[in-house]
DNA sequence: TATTTATCGATAAAAAATTATCGATATATT
DNA sequence: AATATATCGATAATTTTTTATCGATAAATA
């Protein structure tokens, strides 16, 4: 018999799961050993079959009338999503975006460690932001392979993103998180996913324009 | 006749939106006139079915054969985005997300204009991001009535997120950015859209994950 | 001990989103 | 001028995602 969890996941699914994983931790904290999905699902806007469907895929099993080890339910999430220990990565681009990433102290949490920066900026270059280091751009190809780095973190101007994204490819990087509001070419087995905060944006002025929209006719 | 442009339009599609202006914009720099959904999809993992199909809901209109003119394409995109005119915002919690956010230049490209920043830090208050004033969260009530503020952006830690919702909530803000990675509760009415960081990573990582898992066994 | 209740896990149904198809049309080509 | 072609707009088909249903089960209650 094989395992009855599904080995494409979907993106929506993926995106619910660190909802609950903040949830569980809160329950945690809280002193609380066991969390039904109708439980979990109080706490957002769908039901708990959705819930129970979403932690189907990280192989978890809870118990009927009591539902899931908490600690068992987190560290599942966590295993699933690559969380339990840490992906090193760098980060191009030292600006605004890039600082903040810089300073984030909780990336630990999220199976993430930014371990140096890169800039064309010769003022940047040789500086510290939060203790880490801004490297010229020539020294990445080096320190990806000496390092062993997987991830990229790209926060240029959306007019420097390509460029940026096909050095990271060229010099060995496998997967990309991208914060440019660019469309982004990428070749075939590399990973890129896009945190675009455009998008986000577009949701929030559109509603809100909807509903200014309505409060005029109505 | 009523209108054949759909009353609920779709995240997915939402989200797509600004990609599209993004590539139409830079063709509106290289002096293109027209635009065709087969030419936008080029530059996406979509087909030209999907763009016409997102395109329709701003109600833009294109001809046989030629496509559409982009500059009426970009229009119609904004305005349907409510990109047109700035919204002003006020932003809670100061910290590097805060900062970042103060000093990102494009955002009245977007629709949105950050007036005024407020942080409980009284180390802050009084002090100047990127020109513009931090003051402290008393002052909030007041100045949102004055200046009829309806967005509220909250970058403060997940366990501040919810009591600064709540202040916004009652002070009157309309609508929420939410980059705190915490599920929120609102009452019926408010637009609460999340932009939060750890769902985009989790989708990378787990991607990255599953890839490695796969080349262990391969 | 029997009954009720909350939940899981699985499956089925419904809804939503994406993709394909096709007639109409505007331009380019023969 | 007739034919070929690229595209739109609309609709249909497909796929994916979400939601509902239901038997099994573990605990609580009568």
């Amino acid at each position: 018999m094989t395992s009855q969890i599904p080995t494409v996941v979907s993106r929506s699914t993926l995106k619910r799961l660190p909802l609950y994983l903040h949830v569980l931790e809160d329950l945690q904290r809280q002193g609380q050993e066991y969390a039904s999905c109708t439980m979990i699902a109080g706490k957002f806007d769908f039901g708990p079959t959705q819930v129970r469907k979403d932690l189907e895929v990280t192989g978890a099993e809870g118990t009927a009338k009591i539902g899931f080890k908490v600690s068992a339910l987190v560290k599942d999430i966590k295993e699933f999503l690559g969380w339990h220990n840490a992906h090193d990565a760098f980060l191009v681009g030292a600006g605004n975006m890039g600082k903040a990433l810089l300073g984030y102290k909780d990336f630990d949490k999220y199976g993430l460690n930014i371990v140096a920066a890169f800039d064309q900026d010769p003022k940047k270059v040789g500086t510290k932001i939060f203790n880490k280091e801004i490297l010229p751009m020539e020294k990445m190809a080096n320190l990806v392979k000496r390092m062993h780095i997987n991830i990229g973190i790209v926060t240029v101007p959306a007019e420097f993103a390509q460029g940026v994204v096909d050095i990271m490819v060229s010099v060995g990087i496998k997967a990309i998180w991208n914060f440019a509001p660019a469309p982004l070419q990428i070749p075939e087995g590399i990973i890129l996913e896009n945190a675009r905060l455009t998008q986000s944006l577009a949701v929030l002025t559109n509603k809100l324009t909807m509903n200014f929209d309505k409060e005029m006719k109505g």
